[in-house]
DNA sequence: CGTTGTCAATGAATCGTTTCATGCTAGTCC
DNA sequence: GGACTAGCATGAAACGATTCATTGACAACG
């Protein structure tokens, strides 16, 4: 159980600790022959770094702390990927905390990588932290928000355009020649809602003879959508959309059900139908679900980039707000 | 930006750097009023413990590793709650690792352990890691294998008992008046597909008129599941099986839409359905799925379990190996 | 030949916390 | 009053990697 230091690397070899940690971090600056033997000894011992050592003379880890709202959500699965894989680009690695829209687990884990001295903080806000990021920051750890532009903060943030997503969606179905629209989806209270409607609204406004109605749901669940998806069915045809774009997959599965099953409405024949986030399950649906794609990895990768640079160079004078556009995908449900 | 270090607490209390640390570790051995004014003092400078040091001096770090298969899937992210859960209670925390099925990145985790000098690893092994397990093992850091009995190891081990789930699954079916079975799923290179079908067949054999076929997939998906489940609706009513037992809930799915939308074939009535894992979706389809579901959250909590004792008592003579019974979650589709 | 410069290597000092042997004080007991 | 004890407090040493001022060797140059 003997824990191997550079030291025994260092005699075994017959250099100096120096040197040792010199072909760790600069082999360019030691002798090749001094390098060979150090790593001789360094495989012979089976020496490993120290991280807690070497985090403590260098004053911050190796690493990042991200915090995302639910670590269950592909959209936050593919972020985290992209950030451990920017991170990793570098030797460095990522901390990865699940606030799961807690509060207090959020908290917790902004004071565990406070303690951790982490390099900086990638999060998806969940409640009012930006005083306890400030000082974060004035200890020298920055902080970038993800999925959630800053404006109005002193953080840099890397989003999506939902406002736009939503108009792309709403675009796509004017532009396969629907006219009568309808926006399932709720509470309007949520932000990412009221952008994707809004988005919608302006392209149907943009559009002659097109016109969208809102049918709310008090979540964004299935059994809501497929609630919602009855509710059109038992319409006459008449009043019925024959496009309809909810406000995310989740709904949009649900309204499928509603639809097909319960009022046997033909998709997207009689009316086409578009969900958001484009979920693992959109593509498997009785017919499978056209969607909008968030570019979930490149946020955490931008993201990831924002704070080396802000934790290389300091504090930018103005913050960066960096905002992604998402993509149309075309499935049977939209096909015409 | 200075950094706050207990010695700077200490000057400000006017106690020594002693005294402070025994504050934080041990308030009971410091007098009341010690306490009282080093608290004070944390406060007023925002002093944060630096984590580095403590571990440097303590040889080893205040966090587990825990590397999972799949951080999307339910089942891990319920587990890794578990054991971030019984962790927190201890002041303790976890590194969480996603191998995504991939060697290179299960090594890299577990590289990442190492140098953060971990005080335990639980671990869904991809990859044959024993012999590298036992490498950290012999340098003091135990390791839990979870959803995975490691009998023949030298591991203790958590895990869930997916013979007997198939049991369940099947028996449940036989209970309620069904006899011609079918298991759908595979391929059975999968230990948890033949597990369950092992089971299931334990279940048949024991009752009396009972048979069970086998329709074979090439993956767990919900494509192939409609695939099989259009096939078996193709069939004359009479060569039909009564009761479907799917290797998981996305097979399920997928039967669930080859027999209702493209066969008319209606569930339960004609044919009764159940599927494994409870996921989400399984409460959200057209008739909801029965289904089997793991203890995910316990299983994490005991496999830390375990990990604590191991880092503190060292290794046990005899490795343990914990099996946990699934559960049977009735819906619908199995509604009588 | 003496000076200068380059390249390697050295090893003591450092980071911040915890531990532990030691010291001090006040109280208790005979 | 002296001998102990209990209770607190002290502060130097230790953990292991990195840094940096310094040394040494050697070549190039005038």
């Amino acid at each position: 159980m003997a824990t191997v230091s550079v030291r025994d690397v260092a005699a075994l070899a017959g250099v100096s600790v120096g040197t040792v940690s010199n072909v760790l971090n600069r082999p360019e600056k030691v002798s090749p022959s001094s390098v060979q033997r150090v790593h001789d000894a360094i495989d012979k011992l089976g020496f490993v770094r120290n991280d807690a050592a070497r985090q403590l003379r260098a004053g911050r880890s190796h690493s990042f702390g991200l915090i995302v709202l639910d670590a269950g959500n592909p959209f936050f699965t593919d972020l985290a990927r992209g950030a451990e894989d920017r991170a990793a680009a570098d030797g460095l690695s990522i901390l990865l905390g699940n606030s799961g829209n807690d509060l207090r687990r959020e908290a917790a884990y902004l004071d565990l990588f406070e303690t951790q001295r982490v390099s900086g903080v990638l999060i998806s806000p969940f409640g009012e932290q930006v005083a306890r990021l400030e000082r974060l920051r004035d200890r020298g750890i920055p902080a970038v928000l993800v999925d959630r532009a800053a404006r109005g903060t002193s953080f840099s943030s890397v989003s999506v355009d939902d406002v736009s997503g939503g108009r792309i969606a709403a675009q796509h179905l004017l532009d396969i020649g629907r006219r009568r629209l309808a926006f399932v989806g709720g509470p309007r209270s949520i932000r990412q809602v009221s952008d994707r409607l809004f988005g919608a609204h302006s392209a149907v406004e943009a559009t002659a003879g097109g016109s969208i109605e809102v049918v709310a749901t008090s979540d964004l669940t299935v059994l809501e959508g497929r609630r919602a998806g009855a509710e059109l069915a038992a319409r006459t045809p008449g009043d019925r959309p024959d496009g309809i774009f909810c406000a995310n997959d989740l709904v949009a599965v649900g309204v499928l059900q509603g639809l097909g099953i319960l009022g046997g409405i033909r998709v997207p024949d009689e009316i086409a139908l578009i969900g958001y986030d484009d979920i693992a399950f959109a593509q498997a649906t009785v017919v499978p679900l056209s969607s909008v794609r968030q570019p979930s990895g490149l946020i955490g990768r931008t993201g990831l980039e924002l704070l080396l640079a802000e934790s290389s160079d300091g504090p930018p004078d103005e913050p960066q707000h960096i905002v992604y556009q998402p993509e149309l995908v075309v499935r049977a449900s939209t096909a015409v």
